[in-house]
RNA sequence: GCGGCGUUGGUGAAGUGGUUAACACGCUGGUUUGUGGCACCAGUAUGCAUGAGUUCGAUCCUCAUACGCCGCC
């Protein structure tokens, strides 16, 4: 029994967009797809069954932050993470790579070839987290999808750095695969290489001769400009092998999601439908609104004409706006509801266009609307 | 009617005889990409109740007026 099955169904005719399927022990969905946030075993604001009707796919949860609070055998105990969580949906878990990097503004981490000693955001206690360990925290969490450890150097670093960097990540990317022990759980690995090709190369095809379940491309969105970052997509996944998944880590906003899947992505997740829900604003067509603006204060229509989230359904603007603007948690959470169903139905629509062969035109429709009169993005 | 105290932006307020009137909230924009952080950044009183005076210069000193609160007849 393979812990996933990833199917090829088709590729698009003028990009490098696949459109395929991913079987996992507890469902299967089409990518590409987008997966939203859940550090802490909840997508924050939004239950499970709202994630289904937001017809969410598969969810994010953190090694980190479990480790943490409430702890990997407290989870195990409770009979994993989907248990745990009340979800019966896929999971894939992180495997705090990023956070060493996110958490490298308290200057307290310290890299070296066994692991990073860092410190716990919650007491400043020290602690120490290396691939094995990463991976038996993911093995007893019980998530469907762990990832490898990586480093996640920060934007620029030299050269030099890069190449010891991507090195190490792959000596990791070993050491964790070697302890991998739960038959019920795929593993990826993680290519990186910052904007260097070559590295880049290196690194895919270093990552590929270990063969893990499925691959990612790391290091992106850490503060390059967006035509790096596509670059950085292009060059990660060109070794790839076709027939196994593909997920771009962290990435994103709707247009990064666009580009995302023109070059080959399958699978992405991102904070900021969420985020930015909990800060009053929403993805809409026609670009990203600000409820707290003035301007919707009398505006008694949807979020969104047409859509078919929860909140569209229901509530109006100038509703939303006031809840905001009261600090009332329901307007994050309808916020929440609304962007994740905008980012999965994008994938949706995504999907369709592959299937007809219009991706490229399909991203031209909408960069005319979302962006509207506004510059172009620059590539 | 007499006496005392007070009157600073949308709000609560600090403050000084001398370049840009503190701070907070609110308000108005913006940021956010493998989520420590419903967070962060920026803007927001050409004016300190009104009028006159003293002074090189007044929101700050003096006088008058208006309004408010308190006390007395």
């Amino acid at each position: 029994m393979p812990k996933i099955k990833y199917t090829l169904e088709k590729k698009e005719k003028d990009t490098k967009a696949r459109l395929g399927k991913l079987k996992t022990n507890y469902g299967t969905f089409d990518t590409p797809m987008f997966m939203p946030v859940g550090t802490k075993a909840t997508v924050k604001g939004v239950s499970p069954e709202e994630l289904k009707e937001a017809h969410s796919g598969i969810v994010l949860a953190n090694t980190y932050h479990l480790w943490l609070r409430p702890g990997e055998d407290l989870i195990a105990k409770a009979g994993g993470l989907h248990k745990f969580m009340n979800y019966d949906g896929p999971i894939l878990t992180d495997s705090g790579g990023f956070q060493v990097f996110s958490l490298a503004k308290n200057k307290d981490k310290d890299i070296v070839e066994e692991g990073v000693h860092f410190k716990s955001h919650l007491d400043g206690s020290s602690l120490f987290l290396t691939p094995e360990l990463s991976i038996e925290i993911q093995n007893k969490l019980d998530s469907d999808i762990a990832m490898s450890f990586d480093e996640c150097p920060p934007y620029p670093v030299s050269y030099d750095y890069m190449k010891e960097s991507v090195d190490r990540t792959l000596r990791w990317a070993k050491r964790g695969k070697e302890v991998h022990n739960n038959p019920n759980q795929a593993l990826f690995g993680i290519v990186q290489g910052g904007e260097f090709q070559d590295l880049r190369e290196y690194s895919c095809k270093e990552t590929v001769k270990m063969d893990f379940d499925g691959y990612s491309i790391g290091g992106t969105s850490v503060g390059e400009s967006k035509p790096v970052m596509y670059k950085m997509i292009e060059d990660g996944v060109r070794y790839l092998p076709e027939d196994k998944v593909r997920y771009l880590m962290g990435v994103g906003d709707p247009i990064d999601i666009i580009e995302g899947v023109i070059r080959g992505i399958d699978i992405f997740d991102c904070v900021l439908p969420t985020r930015i829900a909990r800060h009053g604003q929403a993805f809409t067509r026609q670009g990203k609104i600000t409820l707290k603006n003035a301007k919707f204060k009398e505006d008694f229509t949807p979020l969104e004409e047409g859509c078919d989230c929860y909140a569209c359904k229901h509530y109006t603007k100038a509703y939303i706006r006031h809840l905001i603007l009261a600090d009332e948690m329901f307007g994050g959470r309808l916020l929440s509801i609304h962007n994740i169903r905008f980012l999965t139905r994008l994938t949706e629509d995504l999907r369709q266009a592959i299937k007809e062969d219009k991706l490229l035109e399909y991203r031209e429709n909408f960069l005319k609307e979302y962006q509207g009169e506004k510059e172009k993005i620059s590539r």
